[in-house]
DNA sequence: GTGGATGCAAACTCTTTGCACCTTG
DNA sequence: CAAGGTGCAAAGAGTTTGCATCCAC
C-alpha cells in the first residue's frame, strides 16, 4: 500500500481526450460514447485504449464507475469535492430515471444496513439504485400515466 | 392483453430440470450454473435451451430475472407465497458474496428510502444489493485475510 | 534511450439466432 | 402430424489481452 509502488500514469493526448470528454459531457458515459466524444480531438483513438485509460483512471479515482442493474457499464467525473490523487470516491448511489433514462447521485444512504444481513454474514459494501421519475420528469408527466 | 394470444407452452424435460434447479437452489443462479445441475436430469440440456426457457419461463412470470451491478443476469425461483400464474414477485434484495460469487436472497429492507430523493424525485423501485462474504466464505475465511 | 502507452487484431464472456432434427400434444 | 422445442454452431455485443510500434519522460 506504498505510493512508491504507484507508477506515475503518463500524460498522452488519449488519457486528455477522454477525461476531457467526460468532464464537458456532464453526465456518465458509455466506453463507446467517449470514444466517439474523445476522437473529435483524437481520431486515431482506440477502443481498447479507451478502456485501458478508464481502468487506469477508475484506479486512479479519476473516473467513477457507474454500473447500474442490466445495464453496461458507464462512466462519470468524480463530482463534488473528490480529492486530487484521493483513492476513494465518495460513497453515494443512484437514481435512475425510466423515463429521460438519466442518471442522477443520491447523496445519502439509508441507515441499518448492516442489520440486513442474514446471521454470519458480513457486508462489507453496499449498492442502491433507486428508479423512478425525475423532477423533470415527474413534473411534465404530471397526473398522466 | 388477450390469453388467447398466449400459446401454452410444452412440458418438456429441459423445462422441467431449469425449474427444478431453481427450486432446489433456493438462491439465484446464472445460466451456466442452471446449465449445470439440470444437466444432472437432463445430461444432453444446452445452454442456448436454457436461455431460451429463462427468457419464456419470465415472461410467464415463473422465474424471476435478478440484475445485480456490473453483473451478468441470474434467475430465481418466485419466492414464497407466489402465485402459480402470478405475476409479481414479492419484494426483496440480494447479498453478493464476493468470495464464491454466489447470491443470496435478502428478504429485509431499510426503512426510510423514500426520503433519500431529492425534491421532486419520485421513486417507483429501488434495487439494493449488499456485498460482503457470506456465511461459509467468512467462516473458512476466519480471522485470515 | 527506455518503459509505459497505443493501435490493431484476436480472444473471451455472455447471450442470441439460424437451421435441421426431434418431441409434445 | 404439425407446431413448437432442442442441440449445435455460428454470430453478435461488450470487454480484455498479446504484441509490435510509438512516444512521453
Amino acid at each position: 500500500m506504498n505510493d512508491a509502488d504507484i507508477r506515475p500514469t503518463r500524460q498522452t493526448r488519449q488519457k486528455d481526450a477522454v477525461l476531457r470528454s467526460l468532464a464537458q459531457s456532464g453526465r456518465s458515459l458509455a466506453p463507446a460514447e467517449i470514444l466517439a466524444l474523445a476522437r473529435a480531438e483524437v481520431p486515431t483513438l482506440n477502443l481498447s485504449t479507451v478502456y485501458r485509460q478508464l481502468r487506469a483512471l477508475h484506479e486512479e479515482a479519476q473516473v467513477v464507475r457507474v454500473d447500474l442493474p442490466g445495464q453496461p457499464a458507464r462512466f462519470e467525473a468524480p463530482c463534488g469535492h473528490a480529492h486530487a490523487r484521493g483513492r476513494a470516491a465518495h460513497h453515494h448511489h443512484h437514481f435512475h430515471c425510466i423515463v429521460c433514462d438519466r442518471v442522477f447521485p443520491i447523496h445519502a444512504c439509508p441507515g441499518g444496513i448492516e442489520k440486513l444481513a442474514p446471521a454470519g454474514f458480513r457486508i462489507e459494501q453496499h449498492e442502491l439504485t433507486l428508479r423512478g421519475r425525475c423532477a423533470d420528469c415527474a413534473e411534465s408527466a404530471g397526473s398522466a400515466a
